[in-house]
DNA sequence: ATGAAATTAATAATTATTATTAATTTAATG
DNA sequence: CATTAAATTAATAATAATTATTAATTTCAT
């Protein structure tokens, strides 16, 4: 992988997020400063770095794949009123791995644990 | 919601299912039975169908969202290799959620735990 | 039976993402 | 440095997944 001043800049803008955004958010965002980048450049670097492990891809939003550049184990709250996906800072339960392989047909090399629920932002307003 | 022909065959289909289906899929196999079944109407009911609670759409595969007629909660074990998933029948976790509450700038009201892995299939394949 | 509301099939539109391509940039090598 | 092959880009076309629109049909309470 040679360097790239676009993928340096996406890494750079999802750095600044604590709040897992998306590639159109970080796109509209990268346009301000440098108005040549194009969305397809977001995309194919955001893939490029979760697929070499440097940030990580969310899937578990309906919609738009979120980006997270911790790459460190750990769960996360999606507000189901509006959609905002945060950081759940407990600790990892390391069993769980070895607990499900006993049900399962084949060799569990990790998991994903989300929380759902309404933000306090959210519930304030209904 | 009034009754309809098509959204009951949409959800007799689905119970025929174990493998957590995507909406194509489920069309695909109504056609052969109901040649003038629409894939929008499969969609709709589908949505309707979640949203009443009867099924559970699973959205954390990227791609097209799947599809469980088991509302229960219980865990799910995904194939990074095929991308089939699976059920995971150990113990829900209950305490999970008051666990996270603490953590979190909301109301915990559920979570979703997802384990990823390689089937036994695809392992024997590779 | 009647009629308002719900539902449908067909299809257009939208959203999210990936592929194509010609031009530019990177970086190893002479 | 200059050369050059490989990687990357911007622009845009294409694809995939899903939702919206609409005129016709079906449901179901009167």
């Amino acid at each position: 992988m040679n360097y790239s001043r676009q993928r340096e800049e996406v890494m750079d803008q999802l750095k600044l997020h604590h709040d897992h955004p998306t590639a159109d958010i970080i796109f509209a965002e990268l346009r301000e400063r440098d108005p040549n980048i194009s969305l397809a450049t977001v995309y194919r670097n955001l893939k490029l770095l979760s697929e070499h492990g440097a940030i990580k891809k969310l899937t578990f939003v309906s919609g738009a794949d979120h980006f997270d550049p911790n790459t460190e184990l750990h769960y996360h709250f999606v507000c189901n009123e509006c959609g905002r996906v945060f950081d759940v800072p407990m600790k990892v339960a390391e069993h769980l791995d070895q607990d499900a392989e006993a049900f399962v047909p084949g060799e569990v090399t990790g998991h994903e644990l989300v929380f759902y629920g309404v933000c306090d932002e959210c519930a304030r307003k209904s």
